[in-house]
RNA sequence: GGCGGUGUAGCUCAGUCGGUCAGAGCAUGCGGCUCAUAUCCGCAGUGUCCGGGGUUCAAAUCCCUGCACCGCCA
């Protein structure tokens, strides 16, 4: 029986189109599944969408929809976006879809009768962007720390899930299976949170509140909340319970999220599953961030690129290869468009598709356009085929340990050496001699062959330049794109039609935007009227006696004369000597609250500005009035 | 505040068990070739391996410490 491969993607929430974030990880899982196809396997790819929940209630409220119509129309996004990026999903999941409803109820309620669910009072400041409660400890100033919005102080009786019951033996299974969580990074983090007691979780929602949700099978007034949900999409995606994919799908299950979504994967989802009476998934795999720019891409702050910007710029094939390139699985990365163009020319355009050209162009002058016969192989020809049969392993190792880059470089040096293959040959100069044409087919034979590697090799990341290059090289068959395609030398048939055809990747050229945008001011203040700048009152001071508060390497205490004798103390001591203050006049604010710091009380403070390492003292342009108002 | 990670060429990074480890690609400069998309091939650099201390015959690598940035937790 074939072996089997089952990846997913999370399902994405319906509040927001898609961007580059939702692309990378669905194009990964693309990737490993053509892999696998490519293998033998048979595999199994699951991608969909959240639908559920307070945010998307509301937001179809605010739009004067229906939830359903509301998430309808964001899950038709997604759902129409991934053909138009080469992608193969087995199967597209929604959480309203019937069947997961009758799964996630049928758990529910499996995992209730056996008493792992529990009816319990919680309490606190919720915020409705978060969906979540907040401890005070939690809040900064009052304010949840990623809207800044005060909460809302809700009482509520829920239904929760007895995770915490579980939590020696998520510790235990992390400990055993170190390759469960991977990279290492994330599973070190998440058996750091494990090291501090679990809290139960809170797994419904009160019908009062909001009905936009899955009705708990063992209570009609309540909804279930949105992780319970939404995980157990994995589970009907294949299935569950009784379909026998499940059987066959998840003991190879290979999850695929970005870090944020870390703890529900790491912590809730197998605890659940434990309490279902399932295994965890084989691996649960965890990459980084795309960084636009400088700034980091989030759903929130609405830094959003549209993915298919630069892929319909510059193709497809372009834009998944640098993704796939680019990025160090777990690692962020950063996107920008300078470093896409740069990718683009020099390893598509230069070092592929100029070898694709080259190839073709000589086998059709020197070869009637056909794949010319190969006499045997010379001794120089050696390295060459030997790197081709060698490749695979290594570019299925990589894979594996989702080294995708890894894979693309070791692919790019034979691309290279195949280029270097040619130099040395010098097919134009055998092609002079008509006694050398045996050697010049062979040569140009080797040449084709190589690229029939190379192309399978990069199907799994562009598809498209694939098929044109087995096409272009008269090996169109379904039957060469498979592994066992690339284990002997020598597939290639003599006498099949070749093409040259245009240009696979062009060279495409770019220019850095010139740097001609308005200069402005960061981080800005709300604006002040002139009383409120005149609250502040400032004076020309003159520093009498400095020295360090002990214990401190950063504070100095000056003892000053604004017009009275007064003590600051300042955080001044890793830039200046208090020898060399004595005697400076500075800017000080004389009405500031006193502070203590480290057990000194400070009357004032003084202005210094940041510079290039370290603080600079603001002064006076000749001699200024000690106590002087500075206006 | 606690824990963890990172710091290597102009840029992005590789560097396993301490011992050809001072490296690759890109960018730059020079040379070769003419089949090719001004492409390809070759050669050439520049380094406080973040700072300081230690272990060792030997440290980018191991230990301690400081700094910077990042992440997780509180």
């Amino acid at each position: 029986m074939k072996k089997a491969f089952y990846v997913t993607t999370p399902i994405y929430y319906v509040n927001a189109s898609p961007h580059i974030g939702h692309a990378y990880t669905t194009i990964l899982a693309d990737v490993m599944s053509r892999f696998y196809r490519l293998l033998g396997y048979d595999t199994f790819f699951l991608t969909g969408t959240d639908e559920h929940g307070d945010k998307i209630a509301e937001a179809a409220a605010r739009a004067n929809e229906t939830p359903k119509a509301y998430a309808d129309r964001y899950s038709n996004q997604f759902r129409s976006l991934w053909p138009e990026l080469s992608v193969t999903n087995t199967s597209f999941i929604r959480t309203t879809d019937e069947d997961h409803v009758r799964t996630v109820r049928y758990i529910l309620q499996k995992v209730y009768d056996q008493g792992d669910i529990y009816f319990g009072q919680y309490g606190g400041h919720y915020c409705v962007g978060c969906e979540r409660f907040y401890r005070e400890s939690e809040l900064e100033e009052g304010k949840c720390p990623d809207h800044g919005t005060v909460p809302e102080f809700r009482q509520e009786s829920n239904y929760f899930f007895r995770m915490s019951k579980y939590q020696d033996w998520l510790i235990g299974y992390i400990r055993d299976n170190p390759d469960f969580i991977r990279p290492e990074r994330y599973r070190n983090e998440v058996l750091a949170f494990l090291r501090e007691p679990l809290e139960d979780l809170c797994i419904s929602r009160p019908k009062t509140r909001l009905t936009w949700g899955i009705t708990l099978p063992f209570d009609e007034n309540y909804v279930t909340y949105v992780w319970f949900d939404a995980l157990i999409n994995y589970l009907t995606g294949i299935g569950y319970p009784d379909d026998a994919r499940f059987e066959r799908f998840w003991p190879v299950c290979e999850h695929l999220i970005a870090k944020d979504i870390l703890k529900p994967h790491g912590i809730y989802w197998p605890t659940m599953l434990q309490a279902v009476g399932i295994p965890p998934c084989r691996h649960l795999n965890v990459h980084g961030y795309w960084n636009i720019d400088e700034g980091k891409m989030s759903k929130s702050r609405g830094t959003v690129i549209n993915p298919m910007d630069l892929k319909d710029k510059y193709g497809l094939d372009a834009f998944r290869y640098y993704l796939l390139r680019e990025m160090v699985f777990g690692l962020d990365s950063s996107f920008s468009e300078e470093s896409f163009v740069l990718r683009l020319n020099s390893d598509l355009a230069n070092d592929l598709g100029n070898l694709v050209s080259r190839s073709l162009t000589m086998a059709g002058k020197y070869c009637e356009g056909k794949v010319p016969r190969a006499a045997a192989p010379a001794e120089e020809d050696r390295p060459l085929i030997d790197r081709a049969l060698g490749l695979f392993r290594e570019v299925e190792e990589s894979f594996r340990a989702l080294q995708f880059h890894k894979a693309l470089i070791a692919v790019w040096e034979f691309v290279g050496m195949t280029n270097k293959y040619i130099v040395e040959r010098e097919p134009w100069t055998l092609a002079k001699d008509p006694s050398n044409k045996d050697r010049l087919d062979t040569v140009l034979y080797n040449v084709l062959e190589a690229l029939r590697f190379i192309a399978v090799l990069v199907g799994p990341v562009m598809p498209d330049g694939t098929e044109k290059i087995l096409e272009r090289i008269g090996c169109a068959a379904p039957s060469a794109r498979n592994a066992e395609a690339l284990r002997s030398w020598g597939v290639l048939e003599a006498g099949s039609p070749l093409q040259v055809g245009e240009a696979l990747f062009p060279r495409v050229r770019w220019e850095k935007k010139e740097e001609k945008k308005v200069r402005r001011l960061e981080d800005v203040k709300p604006e002040i009227t002139l009383d409120d700048f005149a609250k502040a009152d400032l004076r020309v001071a003159l520093i009498l006696e400095a020295e360090r508060v002990p214990r401190s390497d950063k504070l100095v205490k000056l003892k000053i004369d604004v017009g009275e004798e007064r003590t600051i103390v300042a955080g001044i001591g890793k830039d200046y000597r208090p020898e060399d203050l004595v005697g400076r006049r500075i800017a000080v604010v004389v009405n500031l609250k006193p502070a203590k710091l480290m057990g000194v009380e400070s009357h004032g403070m003084l202005l210094a500005t940041d510079r290039e390492g370290g603080l600079s003292l603001i002064g006076f342009d000749g001699d200024a009035r000690v106590g002087a108002k500075i206006r």
